[in-house]
DNA sequence: GTATTCCAACTT
DNA sequence: AAGTTGGAATAC
């Protein structure tokens, strides 16, 4: 077997191969290791919203074939923090740690590490003349956003030149001005922070395309880049000490290492209005994303003032991002709030805040975190405050979910709780595994009785199984028709080939996975498979005799097994029976005068006939079309048993695959041997894997190269193969499908591939109308005013959880809300392709 | 190769 | 919930 897994962004996916049922999720962790690059421990894996736990297999979480399972690394191993890594290194060592404490009177012990012997010579205070001391009270200029926030000095050291922070640095040559990404909520800088852990680090934002933006690369910034290149040169300024900075209000963040050019005497001088002139360097309060609302504290220039009495109106230049671009003509909001950049390598102010703390510098306001409270602290808040009571009370008896952030008062749980809990992690009660639905490991899921039944549950056997087609589950459900349909199929063309029975099931032509008939004993048989099981079955392609099923004994979950007693006129051979256009006669069976008029069957011949019949295919499974029951009777088979048997005659307008005409649609159609999707890859490993690991045999070995040839994909042939025959929509479906207006667009797309064929065409109607939430044609389609089909009910969920957006575009649908009209002409257009699609719903 | 035996999908 | 079923891999 084999499954998909993807990361949750999506960007790395694969497939694992050579899976059996009974793999235990820790060793499917172990095929993960390399690709996502994620120790074991470090990799969640989830399934149907189920975190997977190690000591279970893939069959106790029902994980099917190619199903997805989705995998989130932990940024940190859940081991105990004494040894962290920082920068791709290891700690440099016990002594230097130790000589760390002491230098860091103020802070409550930050987490720093540092990066090599070398680098880890710690500078006293002092000693050296480094221009800011352990301890002083500085602003410090992000990596990525390029807003300077309040920080502390919390260690120095000498600057080797192999700080990993360098990669980081502004870079004078690059001047590419676009793609600038900026990052302005919370837990955005806290990534911020953490990111530039990481030596190779270059943060990319690929967590929300709305935050960034792009600033437009024209010659009048490039011209402003020369003119105020002074502010890159303090930028730039290197006094040759790393200073190891903690950002406030992210103590418990690894510290970052800054050069002295991105590091300043906290702002302390605010400047008035009136006082601040055009040309002037300043610091100001300016939000990149949202230029009307508060945001970080950026270098500016004054570019223009306006003072009446009425107007007052401030425009600079503000640096942003890693590069420090200019962005011109920016409306500065706060004009009370200017301060002047104090110079860099001024007296070192630790000693003056210790002597009077009231010195401290008062905490600028920068952009709200909430945005639902306004970091209004006397405002209760279920989205930064405890999410069950809102109140910010507490926050020491507040605990953090890991997984959805959200906080907690330990009295809010339900239980409550009596402590914060110890351990590493915690999960609040949404996103905690459900430990009821999984027991511990070595243990089975709970959840079926049926399972818990199994041979492969009650250790009854050590048989492994599940690696291969047998006993896969459907990945698809046919939806086109519904289960209990007489006839053909809308869009499979007689001569359609499918490797395995379950894709027959899938496609909808004979929906048992392993009975030969399907039907119901008091309604008729839909479809049969003949599969050479009765030597004395009679094959001669147009028509066929065909014996009933029962009257063996299959005792012990036996396929096969010699006729011990007489079948009767029951279940599916009554179905079978039924079919046929005359009286039921369940003792002497019946024959139709007008055989045509009988109910239709579809005949799948599977390639196991071939024993007996030359009209069987050489490999899979073949639809061949409609056939009717002519007559049915019982007789005495070899074994001396009764058997039931029937004898088809094939009533379809299309030419039969054995035919010279339906050889030759099945080459103008180029209808090619279906494969469940991903095995040809799966095969393609494992012939790989044989191919080296065989490689010694291969060379004598004339059998081995064969394979080769084999695997070569049936897409490869295709090209050849010239479609003419026109798939014909009737003028009925036409004339409504130009009543169906308001998708004219999309009818227009589908029409275009009425040229080729129906499975085609079929096919592209479905993909046009497809609901993006339930992933099937739509149902009740609504048409939106944006111009999309969701199906009614899938709108109206998406409503009662209050979201009134389009779940394809995001449009507002509020007006919407009252009035959700069915397109009634679009569903008329549907039902008639899809025949009883409406059933499955 | 052949006998055995896993599960899924179906109906009753 | 139990019975039926000629699939297809696994064990021998």
């Amino acid at each position: 077997m084999w499954i998909q897994v993807r990361s949750f962004d999506g960007k790395i996916s694969m497939q694992i191969d050579n899976l059996s049922k009974l793999t235990k999720i820790e060793d499917l962790r172990e095929r993960l290791v390399e690709k996502f690059d994620a120790p074991t421990d470090r990799q969640r894996l989830f399934y149907r919203g189920k975190q997977l736990t190690d000591g279970h297999s893939l069959f106790d979480y029902n994980v099917g074939l190619n199903d997805l399972i989705q995998i989130l690394v932990r940024q940190d191993a859940p081991t105990d923090k004494a040894t962290p890594t920082v920068n791709g290194y290891n700690s440099a060592g016990e002594e230097s740690s130790a000589s760390d404490k002491e230098n860091k009177p103020l802070t409550p012990e930050p987490v720093v590490a540092s990066t090599s012997k070398e680098e880890a010579e710690c500078v006293e205070n002092g000693e050296l003349h480094s221009t800011y001391k352990i301890g002083d009270i500085v602003d410090a200029r992000d990596t990525y956003i390029g807003a300077w926030f309040e920080a502390k000095i919390v260690k120095i050291a000498v600057d080797t030149g192999k700080r990993a922070t360098k990669v980081a640095e502004p870079n004078d040559n690059d001047d590419t001005l676009s793609g600038i990404k900026n990052n302005t909520n919370k837990s955005m800088r806290r990534k911020l922070a953490e990111s530039s852990d990481t030596s190779d680090c270059s943060y990319d934002n690929t967590d929300s395309g709305a935050n960034s933006m792009e600033i437009d690369c024209d010659t009048e910034i490039s011209d402003k880049v020369k003119t105020d290149k002074k502010f890159e040169e303090i930028d730039n300024l290197n006094d040759g000490f790393v200073y190891h900075v903690v950002f406030e209000g992210y103590e418990d963040t690894d510290a970052e290492e800054l050069t002295c050019g991105r590091i300043r005497p906290r702002a302390k001088t605010a400047r008035k209005f009136s006082e601040v002139k055009e040309g002037q360097k300043v610091m100001i309060n300016f939000n990149v994303d949202n230029p009307d609302q508060r945001g970080f504290w950026y270098n500016a220039i004054v570019t223009k003032k306006q003072n009446t009495r009425t107007i007052k109106k401030l425009l600079a230049t503000v640096f942003i991002g890693p590069d420090l671009i200019p962005l011109d003509d920016c409306n500065i909001l706060f004009l009370n709030e200017i301060f002047e950049i104090e110079k860099p390598g001024t007296q070192s102010n630790v000693d003056d805040v210790a002597k009077d703390p009231s010195q401290l510098p008062v905490k600028r306001k920068t952009k709200p975190e909430c945005s639902h409270c306004m970091d209004n602290p006397g405002r209760e808040c279920k989205h930064c405050a405890c999410c069950v009571c809102g109140g910010k009370n507490d926050p020491d008896k507040q605990v953090l979910c890991d997984e959805c952030d959200q906080a907690y008062h330990l009295q809010c749980m339900n239980p409550p709780l009596d402590s914060i809990p110890e351990d590493d992690e915690w999960y609040c009660p949404d996103c905690k595994t459900d430990s009821d639905a999984i027991v511990k490991a070595g243990e089975k899921l709970k959840e079926s009785k049926r399972k818990a039944k199994m041979a492969s549950s009650t250790n009854s056997t050590s048989r492994d199984w599940g690696r291969g087609m047998a006993c896969v589950g459907r990945q698809n459900v046919c939806t086109v028709v519904p289960a209990q349909h007489f006839g053909s199929i809308p869009g499979v063309e007689v001569g359609t080939s499918w490797k395995f029975r379950v894709q027959v099931s899938e496609a909808g032509v004979h929906r048992p996975h392993v009975a030969g008939i399907h039907g119901r004993e008091d309604v008729g048989a839909f479809s049969i498979v003949l599969s050479g099981g009765y030597e004395d079955d009679k094959d001669d392609g147009d028509q066929f005799t065909y014996t009933g099923s029962g009257g063996r004994d299959l005792s012990g979950n036996k396929r096969t097994a010699e006729q011990s007693c007489d079948q009767v006129l029951t279940r599916m051979n009554k179905a079978l029976a039924k079919n046929c256009n005359a009286v039921m006669d369940n003792k002497k069976g019946a024959c139709s005068e007008e055989w045509k008029k009988g109910k239709p069957v579809r005949v799948v011949r599977n390639c196991k006939g071939r024993k007996h019949s030359k009209y069987a295919p050489e490999e899979g499974n073949r639809y061949d079309g409609i056939y009717k029951i002519t007559k049915y009777w019982p007789e005495k088979g070899k074994s001396g048993f009764l058997v039931w048997r029937y004898l088809l005659k094939r009533d379809d307008p299309t030419p039969a695959p054995w035919t010279k005409a339906g050889k030759k649609r099945i080459e103008e159609l180029g209808l090619e041997m279906q494969y469940p999707a991903g095995y040809l890859e799966a095969m393609a490993k494992k012939a790989e894997e044989e191919e080296s690991s065989g490689a010694t045999f291969a060379k004598k070995g004339k059998g081995k190269r064969k394979r080769t040839d084999s695997n070569s994909s049936p897409g490869e042939t295709s090209e050849k193969k010239q479609k003419v025959v026109k798939y014909s929509v009737d003028p009925a479906q036409l004339k409504l499908i130009k009543e169906d207006e308001i998708n004219k667009k999309l009818w227009e797309d589908a029409m275009l591939l009425t040229k080729e064929d129906g499975q085609k065409f079929l096919g592209k109607v479905k993909e046009l109308f497809n609901c993006i939430c339930c992933q099937e044609v739509v149902f009740k389609p609504i048409t939106t005013v944006c111009n999309h089909n969701i199906c009614k009910p899938c709108l109206n969920r998406s409503f009662k959880a209050e979201v009134y957006n389009c779940p394809m575009c995001r449009a507002d649908l509020t007006q919407e809300e009252d009035e959700l009209k069915v397109n009634k002409t679009l569903r008329t257009i549907l039902q008639n392709f899809f025949p009883g699609y409406e059933a499955g719903r």
